[in-house]
Parts: C-alpha cells; structure tokens; sequence
DNA sequence: TTAGACCTGTGTCTAAGACACATGTCAAGT
DNA sequence: ACTTGACATGTGTCTTAGACACAGGTCTAA
C-alpha cells in the first residue's frame, strides 16, 4: 500500500526511473505489518514495533505488552456491541408491533423517543 | 452539541447577546438525536428521519428499515469482533511460552510473523 | 511516433465528534 | 464605572486507516 510507503513504515528505493523497487526486506516488512494489522494492532504500535526492531532489540516483549492492551480493549468493544446487539434487536421487534404515528412539535419518532431497553431482572 | 448545531440538525434561535436559546422544541430533538444515536443510528440516519418528520409524514417505516440495516451491520462487526477477540487471546496465550528473538533482516518479530491461527476442527 | 496501460506522489474525503482558539458577553467585586 | 474571571460563541484543525482521484511521468506494443 502507498499509505504504509506514506507514513514512512516502507522506504522503497527508487530505481533510476522513479518506479519503485520492492526488495525483500520491503516485501517481506508488509507482510509483517499486514500480519499486525490483522491481529488488531494499530498502525502506531506497528511503527512503535519497527523502531525497536531496527535499534536491534527484540521486540517481543513490546509486542506482547501491545497485545494485551489491544485484547482488554477488544473486549470491552465486545461486549458493548453485545449490548447493542441486543437493545437493537430488542428494539425491532418492540416496533414491529406499533403502529405508526405522525410526528409532532415535540416528538419526531415515538418508536425511538419512547423506547427503553427492557431491563433484565 | 456544537456538532448538532454545526450540522444544521439544531437551529437554536439565537438571543439578542449572541447566546443560544435552546427552546422546547431544540430540547427534546436533542433528546432525540442522543436517543437514536444510542441505538446506532447514524448521523446521516438521523438527518433523513428528521426531514421524514418535518414534512408532516410519520417516520416510523422509515425507522424500522433503518433499524434493521443498522442491525445486520451490527451482527456482522459482531461476529467480526468474536473471531478477532479468539484470534487475539489465542495469540496472546501462545506467545507467553515463546521466548524472544532478535530482529534480522527479514523479520521483525517472529511472533507475529509466524502466528497461526489454530484452526478449529 | 503514438496510444494505452501502468506507475508516481500528493490532495482530499470519510464518521463523529474532541480540542483549541480568538472573540464576545455576562455577573460580581472593587 | 471599571475590571476581572467565568462562561458562551462559531470555526479550524485533529483523530483512524485507508479509498479515491488527479496531474504528470514512464513503459510497451503497434
């Protein structure tokens, strides 16, 4: 992607031309951070990942410090969505059974307006 | 919000000082709007259901078919986010029994680089 | 030689606000 | 009356991770 080339995480030497040239290590840096992006890193931590790589250190101990945070962060978007899944669809077939009403100087839906999410005894 | 109102989806009148004057009617559309966007809908969504509303027609049939496209969405970032938090923690697992490596040229963390996915049979 | 297919970097757009900023206005204290 | 400090205002920029477009450069085949 040029985005990565953009942000500077891929340094393609120019050929003489002014196309490209992919070698290897190109190629096999934007394997890895496709491989990262699809385990949920951001962009950001990647960079951070790079860095630490190229000063010669490991990054393994940064990479599973990253994961953890991203995982907690995963969760709590899980089950959020969770929750909104559920209000959702409560929420459907709440208004399945209501009739339509025209709106009014202080209501635009009441399907939306008067909805509350039935709580869970 | 300031949003809202730099959106147009809040006209407040304003008052001889330059201060808004949040009447009735702003009060309860911005009930509204906060409402609807806590059951996922889009701003643009809500901007279609107003405009439903203000010429007199009732934006309940809009709602509902909203409201079900917004729910189709949310099922399938849903399963979305149950695949990546499994991918996530079993990598997070396996990577906590593997030791470090030093970068080469080729690799820059070979717990990314070489995790698999454990395929469920 | 030229047309068409490819490549280049760069600029703008996305969603839903968050934050900052210069300016304007108010109430209270002196 | 004047000033200070606390609020309000609209507007501009920033965020993520790219997607898309565009003007221009370069290659290959006819």
């Amino acid at each position: 992607m040029r985005y990565y080339t953009r942000l500077g995480l891929l340094k393609p030497a120019k050929s003489v031309n002014g196309y490209k040239s992919y070698s290897n290590k190109e190629v096999s840096r934007l394997k890895f951070i496709l491989s990262a992006r699809n385990l949920d890193f951001s962009v950001a931590d990647i960079k951070e990942i790079i860095n630490e790589s190229e000063d010669g250190k490991s990054a393994c101990p940064l990479v599973r410090s990253l994961i953890k945070e991203r995982l907690e962060e995963t969760e709590k978007q899980f089950q959020a969505m969770l929750a909104l899944r559920g209000k959702m669809s409560s929420a459907l077939s709440q208004w399945e059974e209501m009739e339509d009403k025209a709106p009014t100087a202080n209501m635009v839906c009441h399907l939306i307006e008067n909805f509350e999410q039935i709580k869970k005894a």
